[in-house]
DNA sequence: CCCATAATACCGACCAGTCGGTATCATGCT
DNA sequence: AGCATGATACCGACTGGTCGGTATTATGGG
């Protein structure tokens, strides 16, 4: 889940040097040096390429944005091999895709959102960063919708409450990261995402979803 | 919600003024030099009581910790008025005070979680801090886990999940603050209590709440 | 007088951002 | 090819301001 490689160019690894760093520390504890020694260049190098330590911040949460935006779209939720795969399911899915992504990692900051870290601590601040990050985390749940409201259409629910369960897909998965940080282990963002899919399969099924996985 | 006043003293004030400022700017944003303006008093008077920023900031964790629980023993939810009321109508309710919270205030800043920002920011960067902060939201769900407990037996489901449930509280409350920064609209947290409450209307009824407030 | 309380002046580390410079590569002219 | 021209990429010493923390002094109650 690293966000830079050896073959990316210098900009592309301070972007993804920026990202790594911002997940791990936060925005302000990271130094731009910390992310010039990061990408392997140099402080000048930094500032050729951005103004400064916002703009850089800013162009990240840009890449953040369309990385999720892409990696989401191109996993068959909304189209692909689970094309014909209900919504109930795809939903049931992705929350099960993002366990497994907190449980293929070793450090919290590697399954963190880069988008909700920023947020927390920016919000007030640095208006502008704010509101770029913001539009990760508000084009996700945008992304999410029509599958909400195909999946509580096709349990005769009210279609009206999927821009508000679409958000809070969202709420539950920031949550569950603050929580991983709170108890300092992935476990308890895990328990909140599996308690969760309870939820949504009372609301979708009126029942347990089935165990598709055992838990342990 | 202000977490200081003219009646205290010197050293409460400061406390107070540093989780009202770490509530809106973060705890890195935050000089000394503000705290000391807003408590109206000098440096030299803070470093008089507290011998760092960070101690200060733990300090605080604790106060905010005590209060939080305070606040929430008192109310009845645990003992008191309610002493009668099933688990189930005072996890509802709990969730209903929180949502009234949210809209009795008038800044994001005022409903915020000190330990929830706290957590988010100086998780990498100051373990210790992070952990007196995570204190306080470990501590209210440990007050919330006997209850749940209580709900779910009353229910007939399976009380073994009651300390995941009582997280999960914490996890959608923390992820709901986290949305209102995303949207900059208090609405988007309370959208997020009120998918919540259906939530769990669903897990301890199998049907909806009851509509005690009209939804506007 | 003494101690707690508090104010002011000051120090020094830290760090975003600057700036003068070098290296490398492309282009076009002869 | 050879050379001038210039653009892009990159380097690292330096600066100027910020801010946590300290040293020193003032005040006032017991």
């Amino acid at each position: 889940m690293g966000y830079q490689n050896e073959a990316m160019n210098t900009r592309d690894r301070l972007i993804g040097a920026m990202i790594d760093l911002v997940r791990q520390k936060g925005y302000d504890a990271v130094r731009v040096e910390d992310v010039c020694a990061a990408a392997g260049v140099s402080k000048g190098a930094f500032f050729h390429y951005f103004k400064s330590k916002q703009e850089i911040a800013e162009i990240a949460a840009d890449t953040w944005r369309d990385n999720s935006c892409g990696l989401f779209a191109s996993m068959g939720f909304v189209q692909g091999d689970d094309r014909d795969a209900s919504a109930r399911d795809k939903l049931l899915r992705y929350v099960d895709f993002r366990i497994s992504l907190i449980e293929g990692s070793k450090e919290i900051y590697e399954f963190c959102c880069y988008a909700g870290t920023l947020v927390q601590e920016v919000h007030a601040t640095h208006p502008d960063l704010n509101d770029r990050a913001a539009a990760g985390i508000i084009n996700h749940v945008a992304q999410l919708e029509p599958i909400c409201v195909e999946a509580l259409a096709d349990a005769g629910r009210d279609v009206a409450e999927a821009p508000a369960l679409a958000r809070y897909f969202q709420t539950v998965m920031q949550g569950a990261l603050l929580m991983a940080k709170a108890y300092r282990t992935p476990d308890a963002a895990i328990f909140s995402l599996r308690q969760f899919k309870t939820h949504l399969a009372l609301l979708f099924d009126g029942s347990r979803p089935k165990p598709e996985e055992p838990s342990p």
